[in-house]
DNA sequence: GTCTATAGTTTGATAGAC
DNA sequence: GTCTATCAAACTATAGAC
């Protein structure tokens, strides 16, 4: 009896073709933009005409919906690891350097992939909304930081928006005036400690 | 001799033409989004077919070009009118009303348009670029904020980029998260009173 | 300056053979 | 599941009559 194993061994080829059409697309995107993708395009990249795709794809904003998803699910797993890290070496416990973690960590993310980010943040490409299912990683991300500001007491709702806004303001700030050098990267850790200000935080000890 | 008078109605019925069909342009942005103009539709609406609008521009990137110096020029003429306000006033002495009359009023501008937003602050048009002649009322805002920054004893440069940055973050996130709401609107008096306490600046008398 | 006609491209998507 | 062939639609831009 082959045939559990066999479909497994198939469906794992089906899902390695998915990523690599997916591979293909982030890289068109880095190069002529992301609204610039074509089927064909990206096809070609994978070495497959453009209408194989849609035996992957049931479109072409499908390829972007799996997109959108892959990049929160990435970008969630990059915070975790670097809060980790933190954990590690003893730091959790210091308010402001946790804070400084988060917000260096998104940053740095965010600002590495001009592509990634114009998807993950704005919309922009016309006519495609995210499915709820595509969604779903964003809220988790977010909802996650909110968790960790209430574990460090802060609790408002307007609190969490503030934090918000001001580290995807040095975010698009640096990606649109600046793109490559680090201007306002050297501003995150003085943004993050006039927050913790504002937020009443103690200093680390 | 009516040569002179003669040259001068034509130049103005040619200035209110070019003028109609920005209008249309921007109607077309507002209704369907920035990307999505096209030329046959923006002469429908000013009872034109679409290559008579050459005669008025050049190429379509044209037309963005000139909403691009429009935007930006209107954006200062608010900017500058709100600021005559609070001088009329008497206010004009307190640093910190200064500084939030500023926010407020570039905060409001943005939000009440989005596709005004996105042409003027975010690349979200492929293959367009502002010329030099359509970026100099941009160049010309931002030296105008750092004039009236320096006037309130701020001076460096990464103390204006932060401002720009925090601004803009509440900016995006208010049209991103919560279009048409006040969620991050609510927030634009905190955040420049959290940024008036980072640059030193005395409390209002 | 505006029109009609159309060139010239590009694109997402479908049909059907293999 | 991938291919070839092709559709149908959209767009910017140009040519040339009026």
């Amino acid at each position: 009896m082959l045939g559990t194993p066999n479909r497994n061994r198939i469906a794992e080829r089906r899902e390695a073709t998915r990523r690599e059409i997916l591979d293909a697309a982030w890289e068109v995107a880095r190069e002529q933009g992301l609204s610039q993708i074509t089927l064909r395009d990206v096809a070609a990249r994978v070495g497959m005409q453009a209408p194989s795709l849609y035996s992957h794809f049931a479109s072409k904003n499908a390829i972007y919906d799996a997109m959108f998803a892959q990049a929160w699910t990435e970008c969630q797993e990059t915070i975790l690891a670097a809060e980790e890290r933190l954990a590690a070496e003893g730091g959790a416990s210091k308010p402001r350097a946790a804070l400084r973690v988060q917000a260096r960590t998104f940053f740095d993310f965010a600002v590495s992939d001009l592509a990634r980010h114009q998807l993950m943040n704005q919309r922009t490409i016309p006519g495609f909304e995210p499915t709820p299912e595509a969604y779903a990683p964003a809220v988790d991300t977010l909802e996650s930081f909110k968790k960790r500001l209430r574990a460090l007491g802060v609790r408002r709702q307007q609190d969490a928006d503030l934090c918000v806004a001001l580290i995807g303001g040095l975010i698009d700030a640096q990606l649109a005036n600046d793109p490559g050098g680090s201007r306002w990267a050297r501003l995150v850790d003085r943004a993050v400690d006039m927050l913790a200000n504002d937020l009443g935080l103690p200093q680390d000890s």
